[in-house]
DNA sequence: ACCTGAACACCGTTCAAGT
DNA sequence: ACCTGAACACCGTTCAAGT
């Protein structure tokens, strides 16, 4: 009459918690409800498990988010650099650097509250710009200063989507602010989304860094 | 013998605590601790005061943090627009704001947790820079991205000052990004301050967006 | 009107106890 | 080796009680 429900197979199972599996439900979690919300009880409960087993394979949700962004890193696209002329491949890693963050909104969040640090996929991205960079001509010194203009281009339009879209929307003041309004309302009528149009636009811009041809 | 010491003055004193006290010990704590540290108990222990203390006059954290934004945004030099031609006053207006930022590191973290809100200041602030656009003569539609543009690149570059430097100082592993490595090193020879100048790079080449005179 | 102190629901994390 | 349940210190917020 004992309960004796778990444990149905007789071969002792491996654990039932992985840290694939955690970090991999964290993104989830993350994604449905937001960097702040995702917290140890519910990733637990998703997992069914109690939030002190997730301790057994990560030391704190410090280091779990950590292995959230590794996985992330992942899915940029770097091939792009072997594949493509220099400003073509820039310019399309950018835009699959920035789908990583229009796919998880949630993220954006957390990066800015637990950096991106240095781990091997990132160096490994770096090392893959760093290199087409120096193929095309830009000097050393110039390398890593261009790098980051456009991750913090790409980091900054990924933080404006989490911004609230009806800024000005709520025109019940709009006499005090005339000429944006009519900017705001002329932008509805652009033939790309608006959102994209502006990502565009600073990319072109940017890609002027990179030597010509 | 009963303890007296307090209400030392006759004359019955206004509140202890303001709104203006209140915002201004908060980013004083944001700077010292960060935005993640900056706790309602930390704030009225500042302030001399229980933390319930701070409920007479803010409905809520969010809404202080609220508060400490829109303290900021008096600190972003709008002037310039009526002082200086378009490109001179674009970029110096961009300097100001990433220097808000520079003064208050911690500020970020809460924007990206927080997003900024339209409030009376910042849309101020979209109200000078579309009046400067239009009247060089940009395009009512493309007015609205060159400014997302504009503030996504310098929320970016705000958001890797927070980013930990040595991204790559400790060059154990160098042997596996060898041309990534020689870039950062030779950054070093730069002239400049070299988180400046990845800012400096980026607003030049954004302020092609500028129509030309 | 404004402050205090106790209380509540919720965090991340630790640890003895079980299997 | 890995999970549970109780416990700890800490959050933001509420509210009755005082002045």
């Amino acid at each position: 009459m004992a309960p004796t429900l778990k444990r149905r197979t007789g071969r002792p199972t491996t654990s039932v918690l992985s840290l694939e599996g955690i970090a991999e439900a964290a993104l989830r979690l993350i994604d449905a409800v937001g960097f702040e919300s995702m917290t140890m009880k519910s990733l637990a409960s998703e997992l069914g498990v109690a939030p002190s087993a997730l301790y057994n394979h990560v030391p704190s949700k410090a280091a779990l988010w950590l292995l959230v962004q590794e996985m992330l890193m992942g899915e940029v696209d770097v091939s792009v650099f072997q594949r493509l002329p220099l400003p073509s491949a820039m310019a399309a890693w950018a835009r699959s650097y920035r789908d990583v963050f229009a796919a998880h909104p949630g993220v954006i969040t957390g990066i800015a509250v637990l950096p991106v640090a240095d781990s091997p996929r990132t160096l490994g991205v770096y090392e893959a710009l760093a290199s087409a960079l120096c193929a095309a001509g830009l000097p050393d010194a110039r390398i890593v200063s261009v790098i980051v203009a456009f991750e913090s281009f790409i980091f900054g339009s990924a933080l404006d989507v989490t911004a609230p879209e009806n800024i000005f929307d709520s025109g019940e003041d709009a006499g005090e602010h005339p000429v944006f309004a009519r900017a705001v309302a002329a932008r509805a009528a652009l033939p790309a989304d608006p959102a994209d149009d502006a990502f565009e636009q600073g990319l072109a811009a940017l890609l002027a860094l990179l030597p010509a041809r």
